[in-house]
DNA sequence: GGTCTCTGGATTTTT
DNA sequence: TCCAGAGACC
């Protein structure tokens, strides 16, 4: 059987069993996705499972097109037509048809972050608070929450005591209300709805049990309830249940997700066997084997042990530099370094921090090195002024009750609907008990407003209507352009000629390329146009990472959150300080955040192929106060023995660093003539510390009125001393 | 309706 | 320190 060819002897284990419930724990590395492709081509091609009863789900859109086309390049076409998709996009395609019961349309719209924040900060001020007192971020963060734990707007409300929460239960209230009124669901609200349509309407769950005979999940240590329940509900006991994941690799507590689930998988699916995939093809025995020694050090997880036949590799390095800038100077020298010596493109190269913020001195310096780089996680495309806009347009287009939308768009460009008449609406809506939209279109009952507000509103209800007539009888492509000269929203930019305007006219352009990009791909798979709404959907579902491009030769910056999943042949994890990474609030409470950091810590080691650097600054600016910093403790908690120390080698090859111009120099280069001044010590000098014993001088550096020195100790490494006052003798 | 100023908040983020 | 968002002010 060629398809088990490419396997080993436990992947093939995975992929032949037919349990009813399955767990597979997976490593870093250890082929997870290639087991899943070939279990499912496996079904298709040998069992001969009809592609249309096999369910794949998994986080990103990513993961998904990277599975789809797996599996179409080891059955064919069919794959195309599978269902293999996120928990997300799953749903929103099951209650396009279903959603009806739950009483809204199948024309609805998804909020994505910035709309629902949007929403919420209305619903606290119709709720009568101040959004200074109750931060909109924090509430959403609350009913999200909420949410994910399966809690309705009302079941909230009961159970809470807390002053805070009863707040929060009140405008959880008015904001599902009002995301009925708009027609319209938020992320959540896609995985919750699915859940409680399956609860109310047991023959629709039966139909989707019965169509799915086998059911897949990647990455199920990621699940939140609501998706574990999701699952749950699907398994009937005469299908299939699937799941591959690694407990070491939870990294998104803080976003809902229950590690609980996959440890307690056996038991909710009445399972009796879990397969372990302990081989690991992408790291180096060192890299390994040190992530190994590092998650032993937390107390809950499975045990499990990865190996590895490759070779052995080099040492990690660690580093210490002085402050961050100095330390993204030795990023880059390395980067220059092993480029030249082991011909590495930029592409091989990735920079890995704890958070956003920790990009910019990396970033400055990479671009006065010219070195290329790309960085993730920064402003998305879609999160753009401009698209957002654009899309605003076409929601309000497919759904006139999304007020959400309406309120972008009404004076954008400006059109003379500002502040006051939105007010006066808001004021009609609220006294009439009607929604803001209805209110609009009946703007013509409102008296608050004069002649001339009307007019204006008016002209902007006419473009609407005229535009919404254009859709029905062109192309989306067609019709996104239309939007930009009828509203006069592409004149506005090209007349502004700043660079900002320009990019922003080269956005839409490129938003222009995706929209044909989809209709091209539609057309082809089912001879059918799209519809604004099939479009609207797979817009609103997508995230920067999904275009990642993997051919630009450029090294890669992005959090250690977003690595997961990637692979680099060379791995920088920059800022390895103790309240950095850890971070601070993960250390002030309990061992399970510091547990998760851990984990995270794991993932970054666990992505290196052949080389790894963990490095530090001693002294790092956060929120504008330079503070010293002691090195992480997971660097500490590695055994020593993985490690070679870098600023004990620098000094060995004789490179120094030049603070003076903040670069690396050649020690020869440099005139150290009076190095006995203050005292007589000398490089290579052994000598004694009170506190620290033995050690070795491995640098002297002439300050104003004293001599600095560098010492390498047994006990504890290498350490800056003064020579005046440190309790430092040579020995003889 | 646009610009200025103040204030608060600052892990991680997919969908 | 540095940014975004809200409200004041013109």
């Amino acid at each position: 059987m060629s398809l088990l060819n490419d396997l080993n002897p436990d992947q093939i284990k995975a992929v032949l069993d037919d349990s009813n419930s399955l767990l597979v724990f997976a490593g870093a590395g250890s082929g997870k996705t290639r087991v899943l492709t070939y279990k499912i081509a496996y079904l298709i091609k040998e069992k001969q499972v009809d592609p249309f009863k096999i369910l794949a789900i998994t986080f990103t859109n990513k993961a998904a097109n990277e599975m789809k086309n797996r599996i179409i390049s080891l059955v064919g076409n069919v794959g195309k037509y599978m269902w293999v998709s996120t928990f997300h996009s799953f749903c929103a395609r099951l209650l396009r048809r279903e959603i009806n019961k739950l009483g809204f349309t199948e024309n609805f719209i998804i909020y994505d972050t910035d709309d629902s924040l949007k929403l919420i900060s209305k619903c606290i001020k119709d709720a009568g608070y101040d959004i200074r007192m109750f931060s909109p971020k924090s509430i959403k963060e609350t009913i999200s929450q909420a949410k994910n734990k399966l809690k309705s707007a009302e079941d909230f409300s009961k159970k809470t005591f807390d002053p805070y929460e009863k707040v929060v239960a009140k405008i959880f209230n008015i904001y599902q209300d009002e995301l009925i009124k708009a027609n319209a669901l938020d992320f959540d609200d896609l995985l919750l709805h699915t859940v409680s349509l399956f609860k109310l309407f047991p023959e629709v769950l039966k139909a989707y049990q019965d169509k799915f005979e086998y059911i897949l999940v990647d990455e199920f240590q990621d699940t939140n309830l609501v998706q574990n329940e999701l699952i749950l509900l699907l398994f009937n006991g005469r299908n299939k249940i699937f799941v591959v994941g690694d407990d070491d690799q939870s990294i998104y507590s803080w976003r809902g997700a229950e590690i609980k689930n996959i440890v307690n998988f056996d038991k909710n699916f009445q399972s009796s066997k879990i397969l372990k995939l302990e081989k690991n093809y992408r790291s180096t025995k060192n890299i390994l084997n040190a992530a190994n020694e590092l998650i032993k050090n937390n107390y809950s997880r499975s045990k499990k042990k990865l190996w590895t036949d490759n070779k052995e590799g080099d040492l990690i390095s660690k580093y210490r530099a002085q402050n961050e800038q100095e330390e993204a100077k030795y990023v880059i020298k390395k980067i220059l370094e092993i480029k030249k010596e082991n011909l590495k493109n930029f592409k091989d190269f990735a920079i890995f921090y704890r958070t956003n913020a920790q990009s910019r001195v990396i970033e400055e310096n990479f671009i006065k090195e010219k070195i290329p780089y790309r960085i993730f996680g920064g402003l998305r495309f879609y999160d753009r002024k401009e698209i957002k806009d654009m899309l605003a347009y076409l929601k309000f287009m497919s759904n006139s009750n999304d007020f959400v939308s309406l309120q972008r768009i009404i004076n954008v460009p400006a059109r003379g609907i500002g502040h006051t008449t939105i007010l006066n609406i808001e004021k009609y809506a609220l006294k009439n008990n009607i929604g803001f939209c209805d209110a609009f279109f009946g703007f013509e009952k409102i008296n608050s407003l004069s002649s001339a507000y009307k007019g204006r509103i008016r002209n902007f209800i006419e473009l609407i209507d005229y535009l919404k007539d254009f859709a029905q009888n062109n192309s989306i492509s067609r019709t996104l352009e239309e939007i930009w000269i009828k509203t006069g929203y592409l004149k506005e930019l090209e007349n502004e000629n700043t660079i900002d305007a320009l990019s922003r006219v080269e956005n839409l352009k490129e938003l222009l390329t995706v929209v044909k990009e989809f209709e091209k791909r539609h057309i082809l798979d089912n001879g059918t146009e799209l519809e604004m709404v099939d479009f609207l959907q797979e817009i609103s579902l997508i995230s920067d990472l999904d275009n990642y491009d993997e051919t630009a030769d450029s090294v890669t910056l992005m959090t250690l959150h977003n690595a997961k999943g990637l692979e680099f042949p060379v791995v920088f994890m920059v800022g390895m300080e103790e309240g950095i990474f850890p971070h601070i609030k993960s250390i002030n409470s309990g061992y399970e955040d510091l547990e998760e950091e851990r984990r995270l810590c794991y993932v970054g080691m666990t992505r290196a192929k052949e080389k790894l650097f963990m490095t530090s600054s001693i002294l790092h600016f956060i929120y504008g106060d330079e503070r010293e910093r002691m090195q992480s403790r997971f660097v500490n908690e590695i055994p020593q023995k993985y490690f070679i120390d870098e600023n004990l080698q620098i000094f060995k090859d004789n490179l120094d660093y030049d603070y003076s111009n903040s670069r690396f120099t050649s020690k020869k280069t440099k005139n150290h003539t009076k190095e006995k001044s203050l005292n007589d010590f000398n490089v290579g000098d052994a000598v004694e510390h009170k506190l620290w014993g033995e050690g070795e001088i491995l640098r002297i550096k002439d300050l104003f009125d004293d001599v600095e020195l560098d010492v390498a100790f047994k006990s504890v490494g290498l350490k800056k001393l003064l020579a005046s006052i440190a309790p430092l003798k040579k020995k003889k």
